[in-house]
DNA sequence: CTAACAATTAATAGTTACTAATAATAGGTA
DNA sequence: TACCTATTATTAGTAACTATTAATTGTTAG
Protein backbone atom coordinates (compact mmCIF):
# COMPACT_ATOMS: atom_id res chain seq x y z
CA UNK A 1 0.00 0.00 0.00
CA UNK A 2 2.69 2.43 0.89
CA UNK A 3 4.52 1.48 -2.57
CA UNK A 4 1.48 1.62 -4.30
CA UNK A 5 0.69 5.30 -3.01
CA UNK A 6 4.18 6.09 -3.52
CA UNK A 7 3.18 5.10 -7.69
CA UNK A 8 0.44 7.35 -7.26
CA UNK A 9 1.55 10.42 -6.40
CA UNK A 10 4.41 10.54 -8.78
CA UNK A 11 2.01 9.22 -11.21
CA UNK A 12 -0.20 12.33 -10.12
CA UNK A 13 3.15 14.78 -10.06
CA UNK A 14 3.91 13.78 -13.61
CA UNK A 15 0.44 14.17 -15.15
CA UNK A 16 0.34 17.70 -13.79
CA UNK A 17 3.91 18.29 -15.19
CA UNK A 18 2.61 17.05 -18.64
CA UNK A 19 -0.65 19.30 -18.91
CA UNK A 20 1.28 22.14 -17.39
CA UNK A 21 3.46 21.59 -20.71
CA UNK A 22 0.92 21.10 -23.10
CA UNK A 23 -3.02 21.74 -21.76
CA UNK A 24 -4.04 20.03 -25.00
CA UNK A 25 -3.92 16.40 -23.76
CA UNK A 26 -7.05 15.01 -23.30
CA UNK A 27 -7.83 12.19 -20.35
CA UNK A 28 -7.91 9.21 -23.11
CA UNK A 29 -4.41 10.50 -24.19
CA UNK A 30 -3.16 10.69 -20.99
CA UNK A 31 -4.15 7.51 -20.26
CA UNK A 32 -2.59 6.12 -22.93
CA UNK A 33 0.96 8.22 -22.22
CA UNK A 34 0.48 6.42 -18.34
CA UNK A 35 -0.60 3.20 -19.20
CA UNK A 36 -3.55 3.34 -16.75
CA UNK A 37 -7.53 3.63 -17.65
CA UNK A 38 -9.10 6.70 -18.46
CA UNK A 39 -11.31 6.84 -15.24
CA UNK A 40 -7.56 6.42 -12.82
CA UNK A 41 -6.43 9.50 -14.85
CA UNK A 42 -10.00 11.17 -14.31
CA UNK A 43 -9.67 10.72 -10.40
CA UNK A 44 -6.07 12.37 -10.33
CA UNK A 45 -7.43 14.99 -12.34
CA UNK A 46 -9.91 15.61 -9.35
CA UNK A 47 -8.04 14.86 -6.50
CA UNK A 48 -5.61 17.47 -8.10
CA UNK A 49 -8.29 20.02 -9.21
CA UNK A 50 -7.30 19.71 -12.61
CA UNK A 51 -10.13 21.55 -15.18
CA UNK A 52 -11.01 19.05 -17.73
CA UNK A 53 -8.95 19.22 -21.54
CA UNK A 54 -11.93 21.58 -22.88
CA UNK A 55 -11.96 24.71 -20.13
CA UNK A 56 -8.12 24.21 -19.83
CA UNK A 57 -8.17 25.87 -23.61
CA UNK A 58 -10.70 28.22 -22.92
CA UNK A 59 -8.28 29.30 -20.80
CA UNK A 60 -5.32 29.57 -22.28
CA UNK A 61 -7.23 31.20 -25.63
CA UNK A 62 -8.79 33.68 -22.68
CA UNK A 63 -5.67 34.64 -21.49
CA UNK A 64 -3.85 35.15 -24.80
CA UNK A 65 -6.57 37.48 -25.92
CA UNK A 66 -5.88 39.47 -23.13
CA UNK A 67 -2.08 38.92 -23.10
CA UNK A 68 -2.00 40.52 -26.49
CA UNK A 69 -3.63 43.90 -25.07
CA UNK A 70 -1.43 44.02 -22.43
CA UNK A 71 1.71 42.91 -23.62
CA UNK A 72 4.02 45.85 -25.16
CA UNK A 73 5.40 46.29 -27.70
CA UNK A 74 7.52 44.86 -30.70
CA UNK A 75 11.22 46.39 -31.34
CA UNK A 76 10.16 47.65 -34.38
CA UNK A 77 7.25 49.99 -32.12
CA UNK A 78 9.75 50.65 -29.55
CA UNK A 79 12.37 52.36 -31.57
CA UNK A 80 10.60 53.54 -34.47
CA UNK A 81 10.91 53.04 -37.98
CA UNK A 82 13.67 54.18 -40.50
CA UNK A 83 13.10 56.08 -42.91
CA UNK A 84 15.88 57.58 -44.30
CA UNK A 85 19.72 57.14 -43.96
CA UNK A 86 22.94 58.12 -45.31
CA UNK A 87 25.58 55.91 -43.61
CA UNK A 88 28.01 57.68 -41.69
CA UNK A 89 26.15 61.26 -41.95
CA UNK A 90 23.00 60.98 -41.24
CA UNK A 91 18.99 60.00 -40.72
CA UNK A 92 15.63 59.95 -40.02
CA UNK A 93 13.35 58.05 -38.07
CA UNK A 94 9.49 58.20 -37.31
CA UNK A 95 7.82 56.73 -33.91
CA UNK A 96 4.42 56.95 -33.84
CA UNK A 97 3.36 57.04 -30.20
CA UNK A 98 0.61 54.72 -28.59
CA UNK A 99 -0.72 54.32 -25.03
CA UNK A 100 0.88 51.78 -23.96
CA UNK A 101 3.64 54.03 -24.18
CA UNK A 102 2.20 56.19 -21.54
CA UNK A 103 2.04 56.52 -17.75
CA UNK A 104 -1.25 55.94 -16.68
CA UNK A 105 -2.78 58.39 -16.02
CA UNK A 106 -1.25 60.96 -17.68
CA UNK A 107 -1.29 60.25 -21.19
CA UNK A 108 2.41 61.50 -21.37
CA UNK A 109 5.07 58.86 -23.43
CA UNK A 110 7.67 57.37 -21.06
CA UNK A 111 10.63 59.29 -21.40
CA UNK A 112 12.79 55.73 -22.72
CA UNK A 113 10.38 55.49 -25.79
CA UNK A 114 11.97 58.68 -26.80
CA UNK A 115 15.54 58.10 -26.01
CA UNK A 116 15.22 54.46 -27.74
CA UNK A 117 14.25 55.99 -30.35
CA UNK A 118 17.01 58.29 -30.44
CA UNK A 119 19.30 55.69 -29.58
CA UNK A 120 18.75 53.52 -32.21
CA UNK A 121 18.81 56.39 -34.89
CA UNK A 122 22.45 57.43 -33.58
CA UNK A 123 23.77 54.05 -33.84
CA UNK A 124 22.13 53.08 -36.91
CA UNK A 125 23.76 55.76 -38.97
CA UNK A 126 27.16 54.78 -37.62
CA UNK A 127 29.06 52.66 -40.74
CA UNK A 128 30.65 50.21 -38.88
CA UNK A 129 29.87 46.04 -37.44
CA UNK A 130 29.01 46.74 -33.81
CA UNK A 131 28.35 50.46 -32.53
CA UNK A 132 27.91 50.74 -28.50
CA UNK A 133 26.68 54.18 -26.89
CA UNK A 134 28.81 55.57 -24.72
CA UNK A 135 28.12 58.79 -22.96
CA UNK A 136 24.88 60.58 -23.77
CA UNK A 137 23.29 63.35 -22.92
CA UNK A 138 19.50 64.24 -22.74
CA UNK A 139 17.66 66.98 -22.60
CA UNK A 140 13.61 66.49 -22.58
CA UNK A 141 11.84 69.73 -23.61
CA UNK A 142 8.31 69.41 -23.59
CA UNK A 143 5.95 66.42 -23.03
CA UNK A 144 5.04 64.21 -25.76
CA UNK A 145 1.30 62.68 -25.35
CA UNK A 146 -0.46 59.97 -26.90
CA UNK A 147 -0.92 59.83 -30.56
CA UNK A 148 1.59 62.66 -31.47
CA UNK A 149 3.97 60.99 -34.15
CA UNK A 150 7.60 61.84 -33.38
CA UNK A 151 10.27 62.57 -36.07
CA UNK A 152 14.13 61.95 -35.31
CA UNK A 153 17.02 63.54 -36.96
CA UNK A 154 20.23 62.19 -36.25
CA UNK A 155 23.64 63.32 -37.61
CA UNK A 156 27.34 62.85 -37.08
CA UNK A 157 28.78 66.05 -35.53
CA UNK A 158 32.19 64.67 -34.90
CA UNK A 159 34.36 61.44 -35.99
CA UNK A 160 37.72 61.07 -34.32
CA UNK A 161 39.16 57.18 -34.70
CA UNK A 162 36.18 55.07 -33.54
CA UNK A 163 34.45 57.64 -31.49
CA UNK A 164 31.63 59.60 -33.18
CA UNK A 165 29.37 62.23 -31.09
CA UNK A 166 26.01 62.30 -32.65
CA UNK A 167 23.52 65.15 -32.16
CA UNK A 168 19.31 63.57 -32.47
CA UNK A 169 17.23 66.23 -32.71
CA UNK A 170 13.16 65.27 -32.13
CA UNK A 171 10.16 66.73 -33.25
CA UNK A 172 6.63 66.39 -33.11
CA UNK A 173 4.84 69.23 -35.34
CA UNK A 174 7.48 70.97 -36.12
CA UNK A 175 8.18 71.64 -32.37
CA UNK A 176 11.45 70.47 -30.60
CA UNK A 177 10.40 67.93 -28.02
CA UNK A 178 13.51 66.32 -27.46
CA UNK A 179 17.73 66.70 -28.02
CA UNK A 180 20.56 64.38 -27.06
CA UNK A 181 24.52 64.21 -27.72
CA UNK A 182 25.85 60.43 -28.00
CA UNK A 183 29.18 59.83 -28.05
CA UNK A 184 29.39 56.27 -29.91
CA UNK A 185 32.05 54.03 -30.72
CA UNK A 186 32.27 51.40 -32.91
CA UNK A 187 34.08 48.39 -33.29
CA UNK A 188 34.36 45.63 -36.61
CA UNK A 189 33.54 42.42 -35.17
CA UNK A 190 36.05 41.89 -32.22
CA UNK A 191 33.92 43.50 -29.00
CA UNK A 192 31.51 39.99 -29.94
CA UNK A 193 34.11 37.81 -28.46
CA UNK A 194 34.04 39.23 -24.72
CA UNK A 195 33.54 35.95 -22.85
CA UNK A 196 29.76 36.06 -21.58
CA UNK B 1 -36.70 34.59 -53.45
CA UNK B 2 -34.36 37.58 -54.16
CA UNK B 3 -35.47 39.01 -50.58
CA UNK B 4 -34.35 36.07 -48.93
CA UNK B 5 -30.91 35.79 -51.02
CA UNK B 6 -30.33 39.17 -49.48
CA UNK B 7 -31.23 38.48 -46.23
CA UNK B 8 -29.38 35.12 -46.26
CA UNK B 9 -26.21 36.91 -47.63
CA UNK B 10 -26.46 39.47 -45.26
CA UNK B 11 -27.08 37.13 -42.25
CA UNK B 12 -24.06 35.13 -43.28
CA UNK B 13 -21.98 37.88 -43.61
CA UNK B 14 -22.81 39.32 -39.65
CA UNK B 15 -22.34 36.05 -38.56
CA UNK B 16 -19.01 36.24 -39.98
CA UNK B 17 -18.46 39.31 -38.24
CA UNK B 18 -19.49 37.79 -34.65
CA UNK B 19 -17.73 35.31 -34.84
CA UNK B 20 -14.15 37.34 -35.77
CA UNK B 21 -15.11 38.76 -32.75
CA UNK B 22 -15.92 36.63 -30.48
CA UNK B 23 -14.86 33.06 -31.46
CA UNK B 24 -16.38 31.72 -28.56
CA UNK B 25 -19.57 31.90 -29.97
CA UNK B 26 -21.85 28.05 -30.29
CA UNK B 27 -24.31 27.52 -33.00
CA UNK B 28 -26.79 28.00 -30.30
CA UNK B 29 -25.84 31.45 -29.04
CA UNK B 30 -25.39 32.25 -32.34
CA UNK B 31 -29.03 30.80 -33.20
CA UNK B 32 -30.68 33.02 -30.41
CA UNK B 33 -29.19 35.89 -31.41
CA UNK B 34 -30.15 35.77 -34.81
CA UNK B 35 -33.53 34.18 -34.03
CA UNK B 36 -32.76 31.51 -36.63
CA UNK B 37 -32.61 27.96 -36.16
CA UNK B 38 -29.42 25.84 -35.03
CA UNK B 39 -29.27 24.64 -38.35
CA UNK B 40 -29.41 27.50 -40.26
CA UNK B 41 -26.56 28.93 -38.84
CA UNK B 42 -24.90 25.18 -38.85
CA UNK B 43 -25.32 25.61 -42.99
CA UNK B 44 -24.00 28.91 -43.17
CA UNK B 45 -20.96 28.39 -41.44
CA UNK B 46 -20.69 25.80 -43.55
CA UNK B 47 -20.92 27.38 -46.42
CA UNK B 48 -18.40 29.89 -45.50
CA UNK B 49 -16.62 27.44 -44.19
CA UNK B 50 -15.88 28.49 -40.54
CA UNK B 51 -15.23 25.74 -38.41
CA UNK B 52 -17.06 24.97 -35.34
CA UNK B 53 -16.29 26.82 -31.93
CA UNK B 54 -14.13 24.06 -30.47
CA UNK B 55 -11.84 24.13 -33.33
CA UNK B 56 -12.11 28.32 -33.10
CA UNK B 57 -10.42 28.02 -29.55
CA UNK B 58 -8.28 25.73 -30.11
CA UNK B 59 -6.89 27.63 -32.42
CA UNK B 60 -6.90 30.94 -30.56
CA UNK B 61 -5.08 28.68 -27.71
CA UNK B 62 -2.50 27.39 -30.06
CA UNK B 63 -1.69 31.02 -31.87
CA UNK B 64 -0.98 32.44 -28.24
CA UNK B 65 0.83 29.82 -27.14
CA UNK B 66 3.15 30.42 -29.94
CA UNK B 67 2.56 34.43 -29.72
CA UNK B 68 3.99 34.22 -25.84
CA UNK B 69 7.48 33.01 -27.02
CA UNK B 70 7.75 35.65 -30.03
CA UNK B 71 6.20 38.37 -28.93
CA UNK B 72 8.41 40.79 -27.14
CA UNK B 73 8.56 41.86 -23.77
CA UNK B 74 6.32 42.69 -21.40
CA UNK B 75 6.73 46.31 -19.67
CA UNK B 76 8.06 44.61 -16.44
CA UNK B 77 10.50 43.47 -18.47
CA UNK B 78 11.48 46.53 -20.08
CA UNK B 79 11.95 48.10 -16.90
CA UNK B 80 13.09 45.35 -14.39
CA UNK B 81 11.23 44.50 -10.95
CA UNK B 82 11.83 47.06 -7.97
CA UNK B 83 12.97 45.34 -5.19
CA UNK B 84 13.43 47.86 -2.77
CA UNK B 85 12.28 51.90 -2.25
CA UNK B 86 11.99 54.52 0.05
CA UNK B 87 10.11 57.14 -1.32
CA UNK B 88 11.93 60.20 -1.83
CA UNK B 89 14.92 58.86 -1.20
CA UNK B 90 16.18 55.64 -3.07
CA UNK B 91 15.52 52.54 -4.94
CA UNK B 92 17.03 49.46 -6.09
CA UNK B 93 15.35 47.81 -9.44
CA UNK B 94 16.61 43.85 -10.98
CA UNK B 95 16.60 43.54 -14.52
CA UNK B 96 17.30 39.79 -15.96
CA UNK B 97 18.73 40.22 -19.87
CA UNK B 98 17.59 38.30 -22.47
CA UNK B 99 18.42 37.48 -26.17
CA UNK B 100 15.57 39.56 -27.48
CA UNK B 101 17.31 42.78 -25.76
CA UNK B 102 20.32 42.23 -27.90
CA UNK B 103 22.06 43.27 -31.03
CA UNK B 104 21.52 40.62 -33.14
CA UNK B 105 25.25 39.09 -33.67
CA UNK B 106 26.74 40.34 -30.62
CA UNK B 107 24.82 39.61 -27.87
CA UNK B 108 25.02 43.12 -26.56
CA UNK B 109 22.44 44.49 -25.16
CA UNK B 110 20.79 47.62 -26.23
CA UNK B 111 21.91 50.72 -24.51
CA UNK B 112 17.93 52.05 -24.05
CA UNK B 113 16.93 48.62 -22.51
CA UNK B 114 19.47 50.17 -19.68
CA UNK B 115 18.84 53.40 -19.66
CA UNK B 116 14.68 52.04 -19.05
CA UNK B 117 15.83 49.98 -15.88
CA UNK B 118 17.55 53.32 -14.89
CA UNK B 119 15.05 55.77 -15.78
CA UNK B 120 11.97 54.10 -14.67
CA UNK B 121 13.78 52.95 -11.02
CA UNK B 122 14.70 57.22 -10.75
CA UNK B 123 11.58 58.19 -11.97
CA UNK B 124 10.05 55.58 -9.57
CA UNK B 125 11.60 57.04 -6.24
CA UNK B 126 9.90 60.40 -6.66
CA UNK B 127 7.44 60.93 -4.39
CA UNK B 128 4.78 62.78 -6.66
CA UNK B 129 1.60 62.40 -8.69
CA UNK B 130 3.55 63.12 -11.74
CA UNK B 131 7.56 62.65 -12.64
CA UNK B 132 9.16 63.50 -15.62
CA UNK B 133 12.48 63.60 -16.69
CA UNK B 134 14.25 66.47 -17.76
CA UNK B 135 17.61 66.33 -18.27
CA UNK B 136 19.87 62.96 -18.35
CA UNK B 137 23.77 62.33 -18.06
CA UNK B 138 24.51 58.68 -18.94
CA UNK B 139 27.38 56.87 -19.21
CA UNK B 140 27.90 53.08 -20.66
CA UNK B 141 31.04 51.98 -18.95
CA UNK B 142 31.17 47.65 -20.22
CA UNK B 143 29.05 46.12 -22.54
CA UNK B 144 26.42 44.28 -21.14
CA UNK B 145 25.92 40.78 -22.40
CA UNK B 146 22.47 38.42 -22.27
CA UNK B 147 21.85 36.39 -19.67
CA UNK B 148 23.45 38.96 -16.91
CA UNK B 149 21.31 40.14 -14.44
CA UNK B 150 21.54 43.98 -13.75
CA UNK B 151 21.09 45.77 -10.28
CA UNK B 152 20.17 48.98 -10.49
CA UNK B 153 20.32 51.47 -7.70
CA UNK B 154 19.15 55.33 -7.42
CA UNK B 155 19.51 58.01 -4.94
CA UNK B 156 17.99 61.35 -4.82
CA UNK B 157 20.94 63.63 -4.83
CA UNK B 158 19.56 67.00 -4.19
CA UNK B 159 16.25 68.56 -4.33
CA UNK B 160 15.48 72.07 -4.90
CA UNK B 161 11.76 72.65 -5.11
CA UNK B 162 10.47 70.66 -7.58
CA UNK B 163 13.47 69.75 -9.21
CA UNK B 164 15.31 66.18 -8.24
CA UNK B 165 19.02 65.73 -9.34
CA UNK B 166 19.37 61.60 -8.74
CA UNK B 167 22.29 59.37 -9.73
CA UNK B 168 21.26 56.02 -11.00
CA UNK B 169 24.58 53.19 -10.93
CA UNK B 170 24.04 50.06 -12.79
CA UNK B 171 26.07 46.82 -11.85
CA UNK B 172 26.04 43.63 -12.98
CA UNK B 173 28.04 41.14 -10.81
CA UNK B 174 29.18 43.99 -8.71
CA UNK B 175 31.18 46.12 -11.64
CA UNK B 176 29.40 49.01 -12.68
CA UNK B 177 28.41 48.78 -16.38
CA UNK B 178 26.42 51.97 -16.42
CA UNK B 179 26.16 55.52 -14.48
CA UNK B 180 23.88 58.12 -14.68
CA UNK B 181 22.54 61.63 -13.49
CA UNK B 182 18.87 62.20 -14.00
CA UNK B 183 17.67 65.71 -13.51
CA UNK B 184 13.47 64.89 -12.74
CA UNK B 185 10.67 67.73 -12.39
CA UNK B 186 7.94 66.18 -10.62
CA UNK B 187 4.36 67.82 -11.08
CA UNK B 188 1.22 67.28 -8.97
CA UNK B 189 -1.59 66.17 -11.86
CA UNK B 190 -1.90 69.45 -13.52
CA UNK B 191 0.51 68.67 -16.11
CA UNK B 192 -1.83 66.39 -17.30
CA UNK B 193 -4.61 69.01 -17.93
CA UNK B 194 -2.26 70.08 -21.36
CA UNK B 195 -4.54 69.54 -23.97
CA UNK B 196 -3.76 66.17 -26.53
C1' DC C 1 -52.07 26.74 -61.65
C1' DT C 2 -48.56 23.80 -60.74
C1' DA C 3 -44.04 21.82 -60.78
C1' DA C 4 -39.57 23.28 -59.45
C1' DC C 5 -36.39 25.41 -56.66
C1' DA C 6 -34.30 27.94 -52.56
C1' DA C 7 -34.34 28.65 -47.86
C1' DT C 8 -35.34 27.08 -43.64
C1' DT C 9 -36.33 23.84 -40.11
C1' DA C 10 -36.76 19.18 -38.16
C1' DA C 11 -35.33 14.66 -37.10
C1' DT C 12 -32.09 11.03 -36.55
C1' DA C 13 -27.74 8.66 -35.77
C1' DG C 14 -23.12 9.05 -34.45
C1' DT C 15 -18.83 11.48 -32.36
C1' DT C 16 -15.69 13.51 -28.67
C1' DA C 17 -14.71 14.59 -24.28
C1' DC C 18 -16.25 14.92 -20.76
C1' DT C 19 -19.24 14.75 -15.32
C1' DA C 20 -21.24 12.07 -11.76
C1' DA C 21 -22.33 8.10 -9.51
C1' DT C 22 -22.10 3.34 -8.55
C1' DA C 23 -20.14 -1.03 -8.71
C1' DA C 24 -16.60 -4.57 -9.29
C1' DT C 25 -11.90 -6.34 -8.70
C1' DA C 26 -7.14 -7.01 -7.00
C1' DG C 27 -3.92 -6.76 -3.41
C1' DG C 28 -2.17 -5.70 0.95
C1' DT C 29 -2.93 -4.85 5.95
C1' DA C 30 -4.53 -5.18 10.65
C1' DT D 1 -11.24 -12.87 7.63
C1' DA D 2 -12.89 -8.27 7.22
C1' DC D 3 -11.41 -3.95 5.63
C1' DC D 4 -9.22 -0.57 2.94
C1' DT D 5 -6.88 1.50 -1.12
C1' DA D 6 -6.15 1.74 -5.77
C1' DT D 7 -7.72 0.81 -9.95
C1' DT D 8 -10.96 -0.27 -13.46
C1' DA D 9 -15.60 -0.83 -15.38
C1' DT D 10 -20.28 0.45 -16.21
C1' DT D 11 -24.05 3.38 -16.83
C1' DA D 12 -26.59 7.61 -17.51
C1' DG D 13 -26.34 12.20 -18.84
C1' DT D 14 -24.27 16.60 -21.02
C1' DA D 15 -22.52 20.06 -24.69
C1' DA D 16 -21.42 20.87 -29.01
C1' DC D 17 -20.93 19.31 -32.55
C1' DT D 18 -20.94 16.29 -37.97
C1' DA D 19 -23.54 14.18 -41.52
C1' DT D 20 -27.57 12.84 -43.67
C1' DT D 21 -32.31 12.73 -44.92
C1' DA D 22 -36.66 14.59 -44.84
C1' DA D 23 -40.35 17.98 -44.26
C1' DT D 24 -42.14 22.72 -44.70
C1' DT D 25 -42.69 27.26 -46.65
C1' DG D 26 -42.56 30.63 -50.09
C1' DT D 27 -41.61 32.25 -54.58
C1' DT D 28 -41.36 31.98 -59.35
C1' DA D 29 -41.15 30.52 -64.10
C1' DG D 30 -43.46 28.14 -67.56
Amino acid sequence: MMIQNLNKIERQRRIKEYILRDPFLSDKKLAELFNFSVQTIRLDRLEMGIPEMRKRIIKVAKETSLADQVKSLKRDEIIGELIDIELGKSGIAILKTVKSMTFNRTGIIRSHYIFSLADSLAISIIDAEVALTGIARLRYKIPVYTGQTLVAKARVAQKKGNKYLVSVHVKSNHEEVFTGKLVIFSFNDNVKKKEV
